[in-house]
DNA sequence: ACAAAACTTGAAAGCGCTTTGGATAAATTA
DNA sequence: TAATTTATCCAAAGCGCTTTCAAGTTTTGT
């Protein structure tokens, strides 16, 4: 059942057919309830390709991974993709996902741009040294991206949560706890999010003019395996941190392992906080002892980044949104005053 | 730049030149080498509806996550996806997601197959009872199931993993270690997944003519609090089991806790085998004690199902792929003789 | 040398939708 | 009542590609 098919059904054009069914004004009121009525009895649906090359808008959004396979392991990409798909979804737009294949980034994003596929794209992992902005931005493809480059911050558009007030809050609350010695196990911090949690750590102990120790911190793979090894690691350090700072919950299993094997008691012996990306099956209440964490969710990230980007696609025009997000410290049971 | 243009650089006509840049066969050498030069020179790149809307072929692929949010909260799913993802990517293939919104699944589909948005969906988080598959056949929609439904097996196409031989085994193993109180937190049993491993664990237990008790068994959302929630209240029960399967490493770390802070000492005081999907974030073999595990890869899984439904998009009438993969039991240091 | 086969190329007709530029009938205004 | 507006509707021209059908050119077989 196509347009046509259906107009002859209606004894109309396939004009006034197709503006009833988009709703434009130009079609009388009668005649618009018999073509929806009409359309809906026989299941007519519009072939989307086809409309896509009239208007020549894709109404899709692409998310294109990192190559990099280390970045593209994490759980919290998908949960960031999940919370914006619903927003397209219910705006009629489709998600695309590109993963993989021999096609290096760069030339996805142009094939994106140069073959129409889609009508805007979402930057996700980003670096400090990020070439896909410049490379957007030459190709005019609108996109928005998920924290923040090295690049002037007015000049593109983004979405970022305060991860150096969130470090520096959590690594503030430490040394108000009379912690000298603070230990962080962050991720890769060639990626900003990771970059600017160290930035806070090292601006809140500057603060407090203790000095940085590069022995007791760690930048890496966000994996259990990894919150243990360097847990064990750091803390059997001969002047050992009483604090710990942990980049994702992913690490705190292992984190929480180590402590155990090592006789420490985690709120007492050592006080650990988390970032808390709000994943769904990793619960930071639930756990004993109940943890502090710096939480933000980034699903609704994922959500927000969505509609941002949607706006700036209708209105390209429109202002250059910048959006930080403030993280809040929650304090519960696993951080304490310095042992003694 | 688009082919009218191209093929008037060229002094060619579209024909030509189309035929020469998708590797027909009638045209002539140095035509072609010309075309793709050139092609390649100004940066020419086909205008992707365009051709879906000339071909009547999508060059996409489906995913439709289920709306109950329950299920979808799952990691799993993601690791799926990017497998599959993978796959299409090297041929050509567009992936599509759809989450949310208020449109529900099956409406989904017709709109897909309706309005040819995709060649090809993947059924995930398959259900005993799977209206689905019936819309789908409806349809005829090239579809792929990953998992089983209540359906008559050479009825639909499909790949899954034993599950039900995996905690077939698994349970073996324990039974022959002694243990004749034996508990299981599973999945959510609704799903195929869980039910078949449901299957396969009392299984064993009526080899051994061990008599099944509910109060030892679980079933529901795969979370560290539900491993952690169901591990205590299990051992805590009068006659409580001396060992434990679990569905997921998701719910590991909850069943660890829970187990320490009763003073069990997992690998002796209490065995445990959990399923092992292959995350990356999260290792079986690094966990200490090592755990033994049922494995499979969900991500290998997933491109796996990708490479047969492209085999079934491009030939529909071929036989019908039915896979049923082995699951490894990987004996590690979780297991060991009932304590005494 | 000539007919037949094998290569190359092109014009033009779609694919299913949107949208421009009228046309016609009804309503309004002068 | 004639001159405008206004409200509805339509024919036809694209959007950028693929593909059928036909035609021209070269090669091959005898």
């Amino acid at each position: 059942m196509n347009l046509k098919e259906l107009a002859h059904h209606l004894n109309l054009s396939q004009t006034t057919v197709s503006r009833a069914l988009n709703g434009y004004p130009e079609v009388g009121k009668a005649t618009r309830r018999r073509v929806a009525d009409e359309a809906n009895r026989l299941g007519y649906r519009p072939n989307a390709h086809a409309r896509r090359l009239a208007t020549g808008r894709a109404h899709a959004i692409g998310y294109v991974f990192p190559s990099d396979r280390t970045v593209m392991i994490d759980p919290l990409f998908s949960d960031f993709v999940a919370g914006a798909a619903d927003v397209y979804t219910s705006q009629g737009f489709e998600t695309l996902l590109h993963a993989g294949g021999q096609e290096d980034e760069m030339s996805v994003y142009r094939r994106y741009a140069e073959g129409g596929a889609v009508d805007g794209v979402v930057v996700q992992g980003s670096h400090i040294e990020d070439p896909r902005i410049a490379l957007l931005n030459e190709l005019k493809m609108p996109y928005i991206v998920h924290g923040r480059t090295g690049d002037a911050e007015n000049s593109y558009p983004w979405l970022d949560i305060d991860n150096r007030g969130a470090f520096h809050k959590a690594t503030k609350l430490l040394t108000d706890f009379g912690h000298r010695r603070i230990g962080l196990i962050n991720g890769m911090e060639s990626l900003t999010f990771a970059f600017h949690r160290r930035q806070g750590y090292e601006a809140a102990l500057r603060d407090k003019g203790i000095t940085i120790d590069d022995t007791i911190s760690f930048s890496g793979l966000m994996t259990e395996e990894n919150g243990y090894r360097q847990t064990k690691r750091i803390l059997q350090l001969p002047d050992a941190p009483t604090a710990l700072l942990l980049s994702s919950m992913l690490m705190v299993w292992g984190a929480m392992r180590a402590a155990n094997e090592l006789g420490l008691v985690v709120g007492k012996d050592l006080s650990l906080i988390a970032h808390d990306d709000g994943l769904p099956f990793l619960n930071a209440d639930g756990l004993v002892p109940a943890l502090t964490t710096t939480s933000s969710s980034i699903r609704a990230a994922g959500s927000r980044v969505a509609e941002l980007l949607l706006e700036r696609i209708e209105n390209p025009e429109g202002e250059v949104p910048h959006e930080l997000w403030n993280v809040d410290l929650i304090v519960r049971g696993s951080t304490g005053p310095v042992p003694r």
